[in-house]
Order: structure tokens, then C-alpha cells, then sequence
DNA sequence: GCAATTCTGAACCGTTCGGTACACAATTGC
DNA sequence: GCAATTGTGTACCGAACGGTTCAGAATTGC
């Protein structure tokens, strides 16, 4: 038997979810794919069903992670600097985040709206999990349960926009500026 | 001559930008163009040389469309108003916005990012120009000049963030209710 | 009317798309 | 070793892609 290990699939997966990552859905041609996760045409098929179902794999592995990374880091800092550390990028749960290839859900959602409502409906299922996980933090640290939802929906918006401005490829700075701001404001909303 | 008018041209040109708008460049097929231009093959190619730059004829004139109903509001209303209602959308400029299919340019930005980076600069560039309206309506409110600064990147984040939220077709009530609490917010911290 | 000009429908171009078929290479149990 | 099994490289599929060409329809000046 020439097996591919479960090592190899894991690393073929790592790769196509990147791909899908920076160049989207449509943009990531089949033939891309085959040569980034470097196996052939067949054995693609046989291991993954379809592109269609791969990039599903993928996009929920995605939002696993940050999740699990989200977690993690829930356990070892006040809530509200999860969340702005979150925001702020660059050094999440200890790995470095490709910032600006934005956030692969909300990529999702704009690139196929219109297009494939059934990926658009679980990418945004994705994100309303994550939005639940902004109110916890924020009523952790002390806000009303209204008070939580509503500035978890306004965090949402927050992180949709961050994710479309990192892809415009700004001059950093004034970004980080822009957080810092914006969170000074909900903190002293919050006290 | 079996000419066309220049009401035509405008007529083809406004469906064109409506499908782009709707699906992003790439989804939409040159059969689709066709389609919904109501136009031969030929005759596209004679009057807009092809679809890559029929796709910037359309992002220009979408922002200059915005824009221009922009200023036209700034007379009418008191400037942080104005960018309330741009938010809120539905009603802007006494014209109804698609607002389920988002922005064109945030949509531009993010579709194509790794793709095309040319078409992505320009579109940034729109969305720079967009800001500084911000700016200039948050001074005219009343702010510092930083604090407009910073308030009108803020609200460029927000308005990037408002328009990928659109597309996921969420109930409205909730989102207007963000928006609503997100300027509260805004407004105190000018007074 | 008639020729010159202008526009356009439709056939066609090569390329790439996602997906399939299959013969061959590699590994297994024995 | 030798089948049987399993995975894969490659040729191939029809369809759709963006773009070109050109004969002929439509409209003009006169």
C-alpha cells in the first residue's frame, strides 16, 4: 500500500485551508490547490470528496481554532484584553495570526454572498458563535446582560470591519491607534 | 446606423454595476453581464473594451454615487446625522440602498485581495476618500481635530463592519438597535 | 434607391474550470 | 515471491470561461 499518513492529510489540510485563507473560495483554483498541498488529482479526490466540501472542512476548522485559541486565553487574562488583544492581532493564544489576510468567515460571507447561501448561512452560524463568546467576556467583566449584548453585537461589527481593513494593506500604526481608541471607549462604558 | 444612444449606454451601465454590486467581479460571468445588460457580445466589447475595466467604470461611479449623495445630505441635516442615517441605511438621500448587498468597495476590497491588487488599491482608495467625509462631518460636529481623526477611522471600521453584517441577512431589528447604541456612544464622547 | 458607414448576432478561439476513468506503481498478507 | 489490495499520476471529459472575428443587418447621407 503507498498509505498517506494521517501526518500528510493533516499537513494538506493545514495548506488548503491557508490557500482558501488568503485567496478566497473562487479564486483558489482546484489546480492551486493540488500544487500547494502537493498531492495529485486523484488522491484529492478520494481524500476529500470535492473542493466544495474541502474548503467546508476547512472554514470549520478555522473557526475551531480561534475558538480553542480564544479559550485558551480566556483562562489567563482579564476578559476585556482577550478581546482587545483579539482585535489587535499579530499575538493571539501564542501563534502568530496572518492579520492580513483578514478572518476567513467574514471572508466567506462577502465573497460568496449571492453566490453559495448555504456557505454564507454556516460561515455567519460561525460568527454569531463567536459573538456569543464576546458577551461572556464582556459580562465577565462586569457589564450588564444588555449592556453585553449590545456591545457584543458592536464587537462584531468591530471585528467584521477590522478583518476587511487589514486586507487594504494601511500603514499599521494608525490602525493599532484606531483599536486602542475604540476600546478606551467601551471600556469606560463598561466601569 | 443601428446606433445606441447614450441612454442606453447609462441603462446597460447601471445593470451592470447592479450585478456586480451583487454577485463581486468574479462570480459574475460574462454570460451574466450579457444577460442582464440585455447587450451582444460584440457591442460590449466595442463600448467598454472588456470586463476588467468595465468593473472600474462601475466602482467609480458607485462611489461617486455615494459621495455625491453624501454631500447632498450635509446640507440638509446636522453632520452627525448624516453619518447616523449613512449607518442605518435604507433611506440615503431620499433613495433606497440595496443594503443586503452591502458596499461595492468593501465588497471589492476583500474579494479581491491576493487577486488583484491594482483593483483593490483603487478601491481602498475610494474608501480613504469616504473617511475623510467622516472627519470633516465630525469636525463640523464639533470634535477636536484628532478626535475627529480618530473617530472618523472608528467609523470607517464601522462602516466596513456594517456592510459585511448586511450580507448575512440577520434579522434587522437587532442591527439597527447596534447601530443606534454605537452612536450614543459616539455622541457622548464629543459633548 | 443606393452606397457608405455603423453596429451586432453568432460562430469560434484557446484556455481553464471542476471532476472522472483507468492503468500502473507500491505495499500488504501470506 | 506472488496475488490481492490500495493509492496515485496522467490523460481525458464536457462545460464554462473571457475574448476575437466577421458576415450581414440596420441606418445614415445624399
Amino acid at each position: 500500500m503507498a498509505r498517506p499518513t494521517e501526518f500528510d492529510q493533516n499537513k494538506a489540510l493545514n495548506k488548503a485551508l491557508a490557500l482558501f485563507w488568503r485567496k478566497g473560495y473562487q479564486a483558489a483554483s482546484l489546480t492551486d490547490l493540488l500544487a500547494t498541498m502537493d498531492i495529485g488529482r486523484s488522491s484529492f479526490y478520494a481524500a476529500f470528496t470535492d473542493k466544495r466540501t474541502l474548503y467546508i472542512i476547512c472554514m470549520d476548522l478555522f473557526a475551531e481554532r480561534v475558538m480553542e485559541m480564544l479559550e485558551r486565553e480566556r483562562k489567563e487574562k482579564p476578559p476585556i484584553d482577550v478581546l482587545q488583544d483579539f482585535f489587535a492581532g499579530n499575538q493571539v493564544g501564542g501563534r502568530h495570526v496572518r492579520s492580513d489576510w483578514g478572518c476567513m468567515l467574514v471572508n466567506s460571507v462577502l465573497e460568496l454572498a449571492g453566490v453559495d447561501e448555504d456557505l454564507v448561512a454556516r460561515a455567519s452560524g460561525h460568527l454569531t458563535a463567536l459573538q456569543r463568546f464576546f458577551e461572556t467576556c464582556l459580562r465577565d467583566a462586569g457589564a450588564s446582560p444588555s449592556q453585553a449584548g449590545e456591545l457584543a453585537a458592536m464587537l462584531m461589527l468591530f471585528n467584521e470591519g477590522i478583518r476587511v481593513s487589514n486586507r487594504r494593506r494601511l500603514p499599521d500604526a494608525r490602525h493599532q491607534q484606531t483599536i486602542a481608541a475604540t476600546f478606551r471607549l467601551i471600556r469606560s462604558s463598561i466601569a
